[in-house]
DNA sequence: CTAATTTCTTAGGCCAGACTAAGTTCTTTT
DNA sequence: AAAAGAACTTAGTCTGGCCTAAGAAATTAG
């Protein structure tokens, strides 16, 4: 029973997807850019090692081996992320792609390095958390900027790491973790969000106010 | 025409071997730890795609594209063992398994920092030469620890670094890329050499002063 | 110079992981 | 409750990269 790249793909993006619920196999499809049938296919070979449970039709739900693989490869990937930002200087919008490789090929003794040199870090770039070498993923209680009333401040914590121009956008906005922002107005109609950070005003779309993870205002830490 | 890892692993070690000449089958299929059969069936793949010359029962020799695909794989790989030694700390008895499968992965980009970070190193921990970005092998002119004549000194160039045990061992005897050795006596019937090392006196097998490569005594840079 | 041995290739197959085309089953609509 | 539509699975294929068994060519030995 050997676990492949392909397998370590499938996990990690179910695990994703799941977060504790079933996860469609047009989900996984859809994110792994392969064919429904080939998730079919691959979901079955998985529930045969045990990995996770699968019923037709019905989706499926990663088993405490499974979720434990996926958690691995994750740790893999943000910790990558950190390091090629801190060690490398690669820019936030890069980070992505080439960690989606390298976590599938590093060894414990390479995850242990980078991140004793990162000091054993919680976050990456992004915000987003780094499970514990144990198989641990910090809960973190965000919510999309959206869904801040009118007139509410709150501080990122997370954005979403797959499309470099969007970072690249956000960045230029201002969106960090740790930033504060306040939101001004939302226009009726599936308007846009007029927010500010820091000193300026932006208008941001909705759908770019849905990648956007905060939690209340005043920063506990720095 | 997509270059697969597998591809990249016959490019390369039919490079190392060949150096210049035609390779045998069998002597791939040895190092890649793969069956004669799988290598012919590659190596006529490879011919197809132009990377290589392949006459049945002859052997096979890379044409230009072949062999610069095997350099930036070459470079990929010592770059990378440089790197986990002077960035990560790794021990020089490490480096090159976790190299053998970051070297297929990494971008351009990640080949340029760690270069960068590194100030353009010209050899790897073990002495051996880095292919420039351009795909040029800088020659250099060694012969092994056994050809040296009883009495002469000569300074250790480049060791091997595929066993573990023997580069920890290596180290052990101060055979660093560098290092000074003299041959002090050379034992009859295949015997040991004895050498100094340093302030040390040492007594080395043959097959071991085969894999330490050295040139003239004293160094020209420091 | 023939015979034995070694080296290499062909033949045939297997497995992982993808695909398209053609059903099923579930869900939504009327 | 039936029909239409969406979601999912089955069936059948393909490609890459490996394997073993058997045969052909090259090399070495007698
Ligand atoms: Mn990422
Ligand atoms: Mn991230
Ligand atoms: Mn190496
Ligand atoms: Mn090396």
């Amino acid at each position: 029973m050997v676990i492949t790249q392909a397998i370590e793909d499938y996990l990690k993006t179910i695990y994703l997807l799941g977060q504790g619920g079933e996860v469609a196999t047009s989900a996984i499809a859809l994110k792994l850019k392969v064919s429904p049938p080939s998730v079919t296919g691959m979901v079955k070979k998985l529930a045969e090692m045990k990995l996770l449970r699968y019923t037709r039709y019905q989706g499926v739900e990663l088993t405490p081996a499974g979720e434990k693989i996926a958690l691995e490869v994750v740790r893999h990937h943000r910790l990558l992320e950190l390091y090629l930002q801190e060690a490398l200087g690669y820019p936030w919008d890069k980070v992505h792609e080439e960690a989606e490789k390298l976590e599938h090929v590093i060894s414990e003794e390479f995850e242990d390095r980078i991140a004793e040199a990162l000091g054993w870090p919680e976050t990456d770039p992004h915000g987003h958390p780094i499970p514990t070498k144990d198989g641990v993923l910090p809960a973190v209680a965000v919510r999309e900027l959206l869904a801040v009333e009118t007139g509410q401040s709150a501080t990122v914590r997370q954005v979403s790491d797959g499309d470099p121009g969007m970072l690249r956008y956000l960045a230029s906005l201002g969106f960090f973790p740790g930033a504060t922002v306040q939101v001004l107005e939302k226009a009726p109609f599936e308007g846009p969000l007029r927010v500010r950070v820091g000193e300026a005003e932006h208008a941001v779309g909705r759908e770019l106010a849905r990648h956007v993870l905060v939690s209340a205002a005043t920063p506990a830490e720095v």
